[in-house]
Order: structure tokens, then C-alpha cells, then sequence
DNA sequence: AAAATAAATTAGATTAACCTAAATATATTA
DNA sequence: TAATATATTTAGGTTAATCTAATTTATTTT
């Protein structure tokens, strides 16, 4: 099969893909994967070689459909796993992250599948993250971020998108929860801050960057 | 940390010292462990000088005790997901060593502890093995093989010696599971055959092979 | 369009984990 | 004990994944 590093490239691949569209330059991959340039262009010259992207000098990386379906399956067994860390071994969701970047890597379609059975098929991560199908089917999701919210409008708050456990800790602090109810109150002009409404009728003022990364739906 | 080969040949040298004695030589290891003997060789020196084992050339390794530590840390997490696999996600005592041989090598003393509470502390994996404490300490047990009994003698079937598919398939095909109360009704002279009483009144005769694979305590 | 800057690649090393072939050490047996 | 056989190690090579330094390619800026 492929080696964890491989797995991790595609990962890294199909993720900028989703956000910084279709082709992904080196030196993107080399931030996010933590490593220099040249180690890269090493890296992706290997996987072309197994035809799990299309590489050429110079111009960047896509997945081909074979990388597109590995790295799901992976995104998938990932949120899974977080899953399981969360609602039956009692995990915070801040905690969950690196477990399950290793857990991820085990591949057997009768775990991956026995496991979704016994959390009941949940539809997404702790993080509201959807969960690919055994297909590598994700459900488009239609949420969108606060920021982009007038005032007056509201939606149910239903994912991150920064996951890191300084964020996510402080939106535990702040009382905001994956379900809450979040209606934008006010937006200042000078800073874009915004002042939210949560559920009964408690009020809360974040900054533009948290806005920013509460997605409702 | 340790690199997972790193961690394989250190349960390696925990399970050849706990049958074969002391000092594990560097062939044996080399048989165990699927590689050429050079490649043993290599290993240790690296091991050595990370002070997991003691070697001295052409005599053989033993495990120090931050080996033996490791060795046991990593067999508790095994024996851990064995049961996991088994008893939550259904899976049948012959289909969870390959899984778990993977799912051991994921280090947390958190994750492994939080498992062993949602496990409700199990005592034995599904093949009866005893299951080390968070200390690293493994209850001694008093199991004998069946192949050690004589005739009128009976006891409790608490575990395997015989670990592969093979073999666990010929015990569900015999009806042969672990609780069942085995007593010995003869011994064939010439080979050793093992005529046994299970449970109630039935009476299931079985190779030697066999006898020696079976622990009753 | 030429020059300057930034991004990507090539070249050459390193480390872990393996290999084969050759050499040495240990154990067995005549 | 000498001769043979077996076990182990050394020597030298390979691949995956990384690195640094140098070079080449692409993009901006003047």
C-alpha cells in the first residue's frame, strides 16, 4: 500500500485543493507538510509515479481520482476515529486531533465500516466536519461562515474552521457550542467585531477572526 | 520516540525471553521477525545504543528494564484493542491480531487508559492472554497446557498458546471456546491423541498439536 | 524587455531499515 | 584437537524520506 507520508501528502493535496483551488505549488505543500521544498518535489515525483496525482515541473500538483479516493478514505477513518475518542472514551474535542492523525492510517474497509456501525453513522466530526461514505461521498455541506452574515440574520452553528485547540478552547470558555443558535446582532463598523445573540437570550461580542471561523448552517 | 520496527523487535525479544529463556540470539530473531540475520545485527546496535536491550556480539540480546517497559506498554495496548475489536465492534477472535498489531503502536497513556476504563477493565484479550496493568505489571498466571494433564484431570480452558486463524477456526468448528470446563477422558498411547469432555457430556477427540495449544487454569 | 526577486528543481548527503556476499566467530563432531 | 558446520558480523549496496547548497525556471518590477 502506500507509506504514511504518502498518505499524508494526499491529505494535504485534497485539502488545499477543497480551499486554495485546483492545482497546489510546492511550496504550499512544503508549509503545510512541515518540510523544505526540495522534499517536496522529491515526494511528488514518487506519487505521480504511482498515479496518485498528475505532476508537472514547475506548475503544480493535482490528485487524480485514485488520490482523490485515498485521501478521503483517510479524511473519513479520521473523523471517525475523533468520533469514537469523543463520544465513547470521553475525550474533549480539542484533544482528538493527533490521535486520530495516527489512527487514521490503519486501513481496513471492515474496521472502517464496523466502527461507523458502532457509533451509529454519525454524519460529522466533533468538529461538525462531515463524514465521507463508505463511497468517499461527502455531503456538500451548504454552511456558512459568520463573517458572512448581515446583521439580523442567524443559523445553527454546525462547524470550525480552524481546529486548533487554542480556538476551540476558547469557544468552550465563551460558551459557544456546536447546535447553539447564533443570530448577529451587531457588526462594528471600525473592526468588524461582531455581537451575536446565543441561544436564550445571552449575548456575546467576538472578533472578526472568530467570525471567521463559525460556520453556521 | 521509538520507530515502530524499533518497538516490533522489542516485543520480539519480550516474548522470545519469556519461552525460550534469558538471552535471545540473533537468528532466532531474524526467523521471528521475517528478516535476514544482518539486518538483526544492525537492529540491535541501534537499539543498544538507545539502552533498550543489552548486546554483546555473537552472544545474544536481553532487554533492559526500560526495554522490557516499552515491550510491556506496548502489549498492554494490543491485548487492549483485541478487545475493542471483539466485544464493541464484532469482530471474531481470528480476525483482530493484524489490527491490533497496528493500532498498538499508537503511544498515549492517556488513549490507552481511557480504552481500558470503556473496556471496563478487562482482565484477558479474546484469546485469554492477560492483559498488563497501566504499570506494566501482568498477573502471573497459573495456566498448564492440556498437553500436561493426566488422565481425570480437568480444568477451566483460559487461554492459547496457537494464535493463528487456523487454529482459533478449528476450535469454533470443534465448539471448543474459552470458559469451557475441559476434562481429560483418555490419552492414546501411541500419539498422544486427547480424547476431552467439554462441558456438559460431549466428547471431542484431539491431536496432541492441539493438547499443547490449549491452557486450562 | 531587462533586471531583480521568488519559486522550484537538481545535485549530493544523511539516516533507518533492509538486502547479498564475504569474513569471522562459535559450536559440533569425528 | 583438528575439521567441519553453523551462527554472527562486517562490508558494501538499496530505497524512502529528509536535508543544504547550488542552479534553473517563473514571475514581478523597473
Amino acid at each position: 500500500m502506500h507509506s504514511f507520508t504518502e498518505e499524508n501528502y494526499l491529505k494535504a493535496i485534497y485539502k488545499l485543493q477543497e480551499t486554495n483551488g485546483e492545482v497546489v505549488a510546492t511550496s504550499v505543500l512544503a508549509q503545510v507538510m512541515g518540510v523544505h521544498a526540495p522534499s517536496v518535489t522529491d515526494m511528488l515525483k514518487r506519487i505521480a509515479g504511482k498515479k496518485l496525482v498528475t505532476y508537472q515541473k514547475s506548475k503544480g500538483v493535482k490528485l487524480t481520482e485514485r488520490g482523490r479516493q485515498v485521501a478521503v478514505a483517510i479524511i473519513r477513518n479520521h473523523r471517525l476515529w475523533e468520533v469514537f475518542l469523543v463520544d465513547k472514551l470521553g475525550f474533549k474535542w480539542d484533544e482528538v486531533h493527533e490521535l486520530a492523525e495516527q489512527l487514521e492510517h490503519i486501513h481496513s474497509e471492515d474496521l472502517t465500516n464496523k466502527l461507523d456501525k458502532f457509533l451509529g453513522f454519525p454524519k460529522a466530526d466533533p468538529h461538525g466536519d462531515p463524514i465521507p461514505d463508505a463511497n468517499g461521498v461527502l455531503p456538500k455541506s451548504n454552511a456558512v461562515l459568520v463573517s458572512s452574515l448581515k446583521v439580523g440574520e442567524e443559523g445553527t452553528f454546525t462547524g470550525v474552521t480552524d481546529h486548533t485547540p487554542a480556538f476551540l478552547n476558547y469557544l468552550d470558555k465563551t460558551g459557544i457550542s456546536l447546535g447553539s443558535c447564533l443570530k448577529v446582532k451587531s457588526i462594528e463598523e471600525f473592526d468588524q467585531t461582531f455581537t451575536l445573540q446565543l441561544k436564550p437570550k445571552r449575548e456575546v461580542v467576538v472578533s472578526h477572526k472568530v467570525a471567521n471561523s463559525l460556520l453556521v448552517g
